[in-house]
DNA sequence: AAATTACATGAAGGATCCCTCAGATTCTGG
DNA sequence: CCAGAATCTGAGGGATCCTTCATGTAATTT
């Protein structure tokens, strides 16, 4: 647990060329594909730098380390999951919970189907790189998203929304990610996401809400 | 024939002296500590060798790689979750569905957080390994009791178990990596715990059953 | 007690891979 | 057109680490 020194993550320098901005976006892409195609272990700087076309000298102008390149891929996908998510709950304003929770199942469901492989490989990464402080505000942001829609729903009257809030997104995004774990066909997946939507539904009405 | 992996990860060879047991038990438990205290990616022979008090070369007269280790690691705690799951089943047989799940989620919560550093970190160590034929063997063992469960339970109408198993499993292991994934206090979790058990008991009750 | 088998050792081969740096090339403002 | 800034190059240093094997020791069998 002892974790050692923080090794840098952010990027180290930002383009201001557009030469430079469609190389960054093309180690981008190379980070991607080199790790759906060998995975977080075949992932070698010079690998990834051979994919973009670009040499590993320039690929270490913009990035510090190799750690810092799948940390952007996943800050930059959890940034727009993230607003996604924000979207949908400013949208489901007043509302009823259970129309708030089916809402929170599509919205997080579509966005974690809509590039699976990748969703996948991201998943994965997570386990292998020091993204905690990362996936920890991540969660802080999307859950005030969350318990504020909660809170304004038109049939809300339990005393605490973030009780309510943490069993919702715990089995929402949990279901996600099981379903994301086994290889499923199409009509599995959509039987289990109307099956979770009628639990929450069937959870809120029992509760009283 | 099961296609052979490019690595070997089946133990090497099977200790018949007493002496070699202790060896070979000692290695298991260096790799958990290893494991513990430095993660996946500070997982090193040397390392684990050095833990467990014996030479390098000892260590691969027993397994064959790296990557062995971690995987008897999984197919240990594998087989013992599958075990007490089928037990659970086996004495929850004729009860009711609900009953049945709930059972279910005692059992599987219980299991993991037993030692709760080491299912994190077996978690994390699966994204990094060619584990995807232990998982799915796992899986199908599991599933085949729980459904084997649902269909006898006492108030089993449904004309598909498979479709109540997938979701019910699904939302219970689900939920109980993510409660895991965030840094939870413990009212917290058996908040979540009582909750997930609301919500599949809800939800069975308004299908009917 | 000799022979055979089981087990243990750890230095070193060999392979991989991260990251740097000195220098070349391209761009941009004046 | 030119100076300086931005960008790019890629071979190689340096470090890590997996795995083997020749050699030695203990247990078991004959």
């Amino acid at each position: 647990m002892p974790t050692q020194p923080l090794t840098a993550l952010k990027p180290r320098k930002t383009p201001s060329q557009s030469r430079s901005r469609v190389t960054v976006d093309a180690i981008y892409e190379a980070t991607i594909q080199v790790l759906l195609s060998r995975g977080m272990a075949g992932l070698t700087t010079t690998g990834v730098a051979e994919r973009a076309g670009v040499s590993v000298g320039t690929m270490y102008q913009y990035f510090p380390n190799k750690q810092s390149l799948v940390y952007a891929l996943n800050e930059r996908f959890l940034t727009t999951l993230a607003e996604r998510v924000e979207a949908t709950c400013a949208q489901m304003q007043g509302r009823s919970i259970a129309e708030a929770a089916e809402a929170l199942v599509d919205t997080y469901w579509a966005a974690k189907t809509e590039r699976p492989e990748l969703t996948r490989a991201l998943y994965r990464s997570v386990a292998e790189l020091e993204t905690d402080a990362l996936l920890r505000a991540f969660a802080a942001r999307v859950d005030k998203a969350t318990t504020d829609m909660f809170c304004r729903a038109s049939d809300f009257r339990s005393p605490d929304a973030g009780e309510v809030n943490l069993l919702l997104t715990t089995v929402i995004y949990g279901s996600v990610r099981n379903a994301f774990e086994r290889g499923l066909g199409q009509e599995e997946i959509a039987g289990l996401k109307s099956g979770l939507k009628a639990m929450c539904r069937a959870y809120l009405e029992a509760v009283g809400n």
